[in-house]
DNA sequence: TTGTACGCGTTATCAC
DNA sequence: GTGATAACGCGTACAA
């Protein structure tokens, strides 16, 4: 005879609302939305026109509580403005919602520490699974990973020790190959451009070091690297400050199409013909590049499918299932075009 | 006596853990935690180190089912692919955040039932606080806002009832201003480009024809409407199908900068002059507008600035207070250059 | 300033 | 196939 004395006002419809409603215990009402096969079909029909009319919305907290699992995802990736990351983004929620996975994303800047941040504060979600971009962390980061004991897929870049379960490609080899083509195509005196400067641009332009080394045209004047954010306006800046320290240069390698197309466009302003005079080559593949005055050569990434198969690996990992691989390497493939 | 028995094997630290570790209750360790200010400083500093050694971390789910604030915002976009909604993405975090609230994006690709999917699922989390895109919404939508009782704030557009809170600009003014900005220019066979075709293209193609109409320059056959995606291989294609059908037009609003960049690359592909044959304007004003050769003509939208204010109005709402004005119009920049 | 008692809404466990 | 009971980890309300 106690009574229940509501400490809010009223709360929303919960789980015994509708169990009571049509004269049930909240449990098979559990069930019946949950594990539907549990229960008989009657029973169901009716429980479902009762959440129905009830306009009843499960609580996550209380599920994620009882059951000690969250249904979703910590998803840490280096920007939101970067079209690579967008897409595989786009992917992995494709990949994860059919499973009832709520992706959390978060946004590093590009900074392990605020990567840290980021999943000190997520692990407070008690994630059933995490998905993060490349291997470079704060050692507060990979302890906390450690100890949380959640399922991990490393994403972007492949794990040499393979020891850590990851989706990606090889950074180096991408550089190395970009830069052979250019070496293969005749150029003698190949520049890089980058930007942001993260870790896979780093690896980036190592292979593209390696490769200039090998055929003994690595010239360290022909390198211009730039810590700020990427982005088309600061192509152009860095082609003239380039053409400054090395006019000589016959073709640039910048790290992504945006910066490609700063220089592009700055090469038009400053009548310096592509590719005749200086050949120009992008990373990425972005939408707009193949639409350029001349269209740009660059290297396609996979990066809806590396969203795709991490997002699969998890789920594998999440549900105690072995995946089939845990290092796959999705590769990359040279898009060639007229500007080199 | 008896035995406690979990359910689970052994579970992570929790707030009793640290309790009993130092010889509190758990309580205390609470406020300590969030509320500091409650407790005696020399019990703050021994919590601290034990929150710390034991390696504790909160978790949100027993937290929000506690005190029935889950401290997350749901943020709903049409789409992560597009700068305007990234860029306002990024202000809601740079302001929510130190607020101590999580953001829940739901991405809803231009689909009012996606939108009205994403918001169901994402009720489950009980928001504090809803951030959501424009007015067109489905009407299950509309009925879920209003009986979930969750402040909610508009974005992008204005509303002209005043009666939801809402932070934008007007995207039929913006329309209609760089409409008359070509006509007073001396352009008289003005076109409209669009794709994607969501509300807020449709309102600016709303503010291109009232403007036409009333300088009695109106044409139908000069208005191009994709529903496909923008991107700038589409920009490309919609020119020489607007070509064909109007060849006689002498410039064209492109109802974003995606869709213009195509136009101004395909122009200098068929050696189209611009602007003397033809000019360009764009709508955004992004990063590789100001590059182009010849910088292109394009209208500033405040997509920071209305994420910005749109969180700190529902950071208003959810705290009970008044905002100061619960309709903010940020208004727009005409950003004129050699395109037109 | 600190502690006790209890409930938040759901699911695991075990019984019927 | 369905139900009773207890627990999940934390914060509110009130007491000391």
């Amino acid at each position: 005879m106690s009574e229940r004395k509501p400490r809010i006002g009223q709360s929303r419809t919960t789980l015994s609302d509708v169990a009571d409603y049509i004269g049930v215990s909240a449990i098979t009402v559990s069930r019946a939305l949950n594990k539907p096969e549990l229960v008989s079909e009657a029973l169901r029909v009716r429980i479902d026109e009762a959440v129905q009319t009830l306009g009843y919305v499960p609580n996550r907290a209380a599920r994620a509580l009882a059951s000690a699992r969250s249904h979703s995802v910590v998803v840490l990736v280096p920007s939101l403005s970067n079209t690579v990351f967008v897409d595989t983004l786009a992917a992995i929620h494709d990949t994860l919602y059919p499973s009832g996975y709520q992706m959390l994303i978060g946004d590093t800047r590009y900074s392990a520490q605020e990567e840290e941040n980021l999943l000190r504060t997520y692990l407070e979600y008690n994630p059933d699974g995490i998905l993060i971009t490349g291997f470079d962390h704060t050692p507060a980061t990979r302890s906390l990973l450690g100890a949380a004991g959640i399922p991990t897929v490393h994403m972007m870049e492949l794990d040499d020790s393979a020891t850590m379960p990851c989706v990606g490609f090889s950074q180096f080899d991408s550089g190395y190959a970009l830069t052979r083509f250019l070496i293969e195509k005749g150029y003698r005196r190949i520049a890089f451009l980058a930007a942001q400067l993260d870790p896979r641009t780093l690896k980036r332009g190592e292979g593209y070091r390696a490769a200039l080394r090998e055929a003994g045209l690595y010239s360290p004047q022909r390198e211009l690297a730039e810590p700020s954010p990427s982005s088309v306006g600061l192509g152009a800046q860095l082609l003239d400050r380039l053409l400054e320290q090395a006019p000589d240069c016959d073709a640039i390698f910048c790290n992504n199409d945006d910066l490609a197309l700063g220089v592009m466009f700055q090469c038009q302003r400053r009548h310096i013909a592509v590719p005749e005079q200086l050949a120009i080559a992008g990373f990425n593949d972005l939408d707009a590049s193949a639409w350029t005055n001349p269209p740009l050569t660059s290297v396609a990434t996979p990066r809806y499918e590396i969203g795709r198969e991490a997002a699969l690996m998890l789920l594998a990992l999440m549900s105690g299932r072995a995946p089939v691989s845990t290092r796959v390497d999705l590769g990359y493939r040279l898009v060639v075009r007229h500007s080199t």
